[in-house]
DNA sequence: TATGAATGAGCCTTCATTCAT
DNA sequence: TATGAATGAAGGCTCATTCAT
């Protein structure tokens, strides 16, 4: 038994790797059960064996890595530092996150939470991206010293707009990660700074 | 010849608004020659005729709207009203724009200058990107009265996340463009207008 | 146009004529698409040229044999000959059919009325069963110089029962159909023979 | 070990119960073998341990529906009540068994004497058939005061057609066996006596 | 005896594309 | 220019069956 299961485990294992690599680089459409299960190292039948079909998989692929993003994230508002500063640590993960899991965020973009007739995944990574966007805006509402409300909401989906822009953008680019990153960083923290001056700028005027 | 060249170039018309309006509501893959032929009124092997293959019709379907895209722009930009106005116009019109025509925005903004085997139009894309780009960057300037530079440069990026990440944000949504767009208006504006502060107060400060 | 008129017939043709071999010996699940299209000398993708899916080829390629076995009772119904006789070529006839086109045979006993969301060809085999039906009915009360009323529907439908028990009996019997008639002639002959006796000797009796 | 033969039974009744429910249904095509082991209540790969194959099981099944039929013919066969009420009894048997065991009925027609590299079920199967054949005819010469020989195997055998005629007219009905059986009671009754009648009409005659 | 793991063969179907006219 | 005919490649998926434990 227990050799059975570390066998079935592994190749689960295996198929969730395989279809993670994948589905980061191609999109869902473009992978086929074949190539994975050629990556895998198994039969196409075998992921049959563990996922009801493709969809399923790539659901299933999907939740482990936003919940890391989310963990993560949440480790970062927890920290000591200044607003701003976790903020700014705040974006690169998330930046960084959107550019090497490309699929795996374009169904924590995209995914509704609509589907009530499904099992559940949906729903949870619904729950998922309601919970990181309730952090941004914790934070935000710190940095401006200001208490969630109205005001907040709206500066942080400007500042989520802009956290997601950024990650589309190059979502398709050839560069490396790393590259791009280095070269650009200096951009997005400009960004960021900017955003909050800007906050705090409409703030002191008062915000319509 | 005179008729055949007319007859030829309608039915070329025909293809490219069938597969216009096709490709800009249903995702590149959902679509089907067969169902650009039908849309069209020709057969599907005639549009072999005028382009090499699927991927290329794409190509060059997109080019219109974006520039028709541009057009609008330079219009904007050449408008006397204040650039906090223009920069407001033409925020709404690239939003508008990028949902309205899914795919060729995407097209838009993934095409790479790099495939230099091509023909061309991969190049034009890239060019008109650049000029759309350029403008942007005019109209901000403007309205922070610097001179082009690292610093427009720089504040355009950003600006430019914004506006793309609004659209991608958007891009699946369920919601009639109509609704949407009323719906978050002020969402929109005040992006637009904290963007512009936050760019003032950072050169205020001193850029970096 | 005309060249190719005949040559798309042609492939039509003989792709109906394979799967009518095929179904008529193999039944509709083990038949294959490839198989067909081997049979016909095309590729099985050709197939869907000329027929929507598996289902819709069976349906279409069951209705012409079954109007024809429609059309040859309809003439022996018609002849002059007494009604005892065109009884016994009308039961030779039908068996041999039975026989000949198993699957066919089936679809025509099977198919249900009910499926009314249907196009239609459901709707036609049942009329046809029904047509074939009341012929039986008519020379059966001619043969009895009864009217029709529910006597002639009681002995038609047990006259059925043993006409489609033959068909079922030898329905997948190894033996050709020749050998198997011409072995078991004068059976199916005297079974129409005493059934007939039967109702009438039922008849003098007053059937209850 | 006479614990575990009698679990290794239970498991293998388990086993030929399941199957036998489902192949009674659903025909053999439509039954997978996972079907069944989760309805016995095992693995998939057990069923391989007690039957070769899926055809195999299918046919080591069907025996003992078929002998409990056999049984019945048996004990109805030896009643003290008139030939005609034996065979109406008889009738009623045969049509229930096959109205109610599809499949199992389909191999009682279907199976040849012949395939002899086989192991044997075939065989047996073969001579149940037979067996209630017999039976049948002896009935039969009984009612008409005739002795075993060429006529009563030709009466036999058209009483065969139409009781079979009956069986496989319905077998794909929707109705429920019991209404079935309850609204054309008169009609299969009918169908005996008018065989019967015919039957001694031609004797009268002098058979062929 | 019993089973979880794994697979190869095969199915229907779709599609972009080419060929011959 | 235009098209009907035809196809190869590929895709998702199911199933009976075997293997190793």
């Amino acid at each position: 038994m227990s050799v059975n299961e570390r066998k079935s485990d592994k190749t689960k294992k295996q198929i969730i790797e395989a279809a993670g690599e994948l589905f980061s680089t191609k999109g869902f459409d473009s992978v086929t059960m074949r190539q994975i299960a050629k990556k895998a190292g198994c039969s196409h039948t075998t992921i049959y064996l563990y996922f009801k079909d493709k969809e399923t998989l790539l659901h299933q692929l999907s939740k482990p890595p936003l919940e890391k993003l989310y963990n993560e994230i949440l480790k970062i508002t927890a920290k000591d530092s200044s607003p701003q500063e976790r903020l700014n640590l705040l974006s690169q993960t998330y930046i960084l996150f959107g550019l090497t899991y490309k699929n795996m965020y374009r169904i924590f973009i995209n995914t509704e939470a609509s589907r009530v007739d499904e099992e559940e995944p949906e729903l949870e990574i619904n729950k998922l991206r309601l919970s990181i966007f309730a952090e941004l805006e914790k934070v935000i509402a710190q940095r401006l010293s200001i208490s969630k409300g109205e005001e907040s909401l709206l500066f942080t989906r400007v500042f989520f707009y802009t956290l997601h822009g950024i990650v589309t953008t190059y979502q398709d680019s050839n560069e490396s990660i790393d590259e791009l990153y280095n070269r650009l960083k200096l951009t997005f923290e400009a960004a960021v700074e900017s955003l909050l001056l800007g906050f705090q700028a409409k703030l002191d005027l008062g915000v319509g």
